[in-house]
DNA sequence: TCTGGGGTCCTAGGACCC
DNA sequence: TCTGGGGTCCTAGGACCC
């Protein structure tokens, strides 16, 4: 049984990395801002905004103002490609400990309306309110204000019987937008939509779908579900049947423990590891000294380790491995990924590397479980390794 | 003018065990 | 010795999301 109709909002925040930046820049509000980019470097005082024309190198556009989205800039385009469309757009380099500052003061100011909270992120929430009382529209508002008085930023809410549909109405008035649907609206307000707004389909599942005609969700809904599991598979054509039609009975995920801690980066050139060895070897030994203070800041153990390299060509390899016992220090997280990294044929340039850290456990009960095994072995157990 | 960094989940094959 | 099947763990890759 499904019990009652229930009541989930989906918050959003607008723009919000960009937004963040306009908090410090007032000056720039109603400009096309661009936030992403390396290390641009802060302007001096009195020195001009840098502009999106003058950007060189790699790296992709984080956030955009409306303004700038106006002009065709999304989030993950290359700066190069947005400086053509935005060449007098202005460039912002990122602080994430202020978005991850604001992040935690309008999440805590929503708690305090409404205490059952999904994070999904740094921008974004589930809330359930099927038990705040008030009227769907008088909480929205609520929401909107606690936010607005606690980070100075606006938000878009939708409102729905479940995450699936608020997710899709959390866009349907941004910004700053209030959007409540029930069922009934499903054909007027979701069927016309593409079937990319829908927070499963990507650009792979999409592009597939409109190769059979399959464009709107309204016509996605329309297709037999037997026919969708044939050319979808099983699990993914059901749901893309389910979610059609707005059903979606998942629960809000109210806390969860982290699966796995990485750390990556790209290069400002390709490097070869023959020509770029001591390059590459001090670049490893960062991202592992970095995925270590992450692991002990969390007091997390990896107790396995993977490497992950794309090469000039943008393809991408994994390696991982299983360790014998959990490890959470730079110099041992380095020796496993230079093991895993032999696995790898290297002729071509590698272009991004990272490390990341899985199976994780607490660091506390990992000490003290091969502590037990170190002072105790248990008698008669033998380790087949032994003997090689 | 090529495409960041941090994640989750799913699939699929092979090893290994019962 | 052959055959079959189920379950779990490990690894690699890929889709998707923020």
């Amino acid at each position: 049984m499904s019990g009652e109709a229930r009541r989930i909002a989906h918050l959003d925040m607008d723009a919000f990395f960009a937004s963040v930046e306009l908090l410090e820049h007032p000056e720039l509000r109603g400009l096309p801002v661009v936030v992403g980019g390396r290390r641009a470097g802060a302007p001096g005082p009195g020195q001009p905004y840098p502009k999106l024309k003058d950007y060189v190198g790699r790296g992709v556009a984080t956030t955009a103002t409306y303004e700038a989205r106006a002009l065709g800039v999304h989030s993950g385009m290359g700066l190069m490609k947005a400086a053509v469309l935005a060449p007098e757009a202005i460039l912002l380099p990122a602080h994430f400990e202020a978005y991850a500052r604001v992040s935690r003061a309008f999440k805590a100011a929503v708690a305090e309306v409404a205490p059952l909270i999904e994070d999904r992120g740094i921008d974004e929430i589930y809330l359930d309110l099927t038990e705040v009382p008030g009227g769907s529209r008088e909480l929205a508002l609520r929401l909107k204000e606690a936010v607005r008085q606690a980070t100075a930023l606006t938000c878009s809410i939708g409102i729905t019987p479940n995450k699936l549909l608020s997710k899709v109405a959390s866009e349907l008035d941004k910004p700053d937008g209030i959007t409540i649907l029930g069922f009934g609206d499903l054909p007027a307000r979701i069927w016309p939509l593409p079937c990319r707004a829908l927070n499963g389909i990507g650009p792979k599942a999409a592009a597939k779908l409109e190769g059979f005609h399959l464009r709107t969700i309204g016509e996605l809904a329309q297709a037999d579900p037997a026919w969708l599991v044939e050319h979808f598979g099983r699990s993914y054509g059901a749901w893309l049947h389910e979610a059609a039609h707005g059903r979606d009975e998942r629960p809000l995920t109210l806390s969860r423990e982290p699966k796995s801690i990485s750390r990556e980066t790209t290069f400002e050139r390709d490097l070869h590891v023959k020509a770029d060895r001591a390059a590459l070897s001090k670049i490893l030994l960062d991202l592992c000294e970095r995925l270590a203070q992450d692991l002990a800041r969390k007091g997390l153990m990896a107790g396995s380790l993977g490497i992950k390299l794309r090469f000039e060509d943008f393809q991408t390899v994994t390696r991982d491995q299983t360790l014998p016992a959990p490890i959470a220090r730079a110099d041992q997280l380095r020796e496993a990924a230079r093991a895993c990294l032999k696995r790898v044929d290297l002729e071509r340039r590698l272009r991004l590397m990272g490390v990341r850290a899985g199976a994780l456990v607490p660091a506390d009960q990992a000490a003290s479980g091969a502590a037990r095994l170190a002072e105790a072995p248990p008698p008669g157990l033998f380790d087949p390794s032994d003997l090689a």
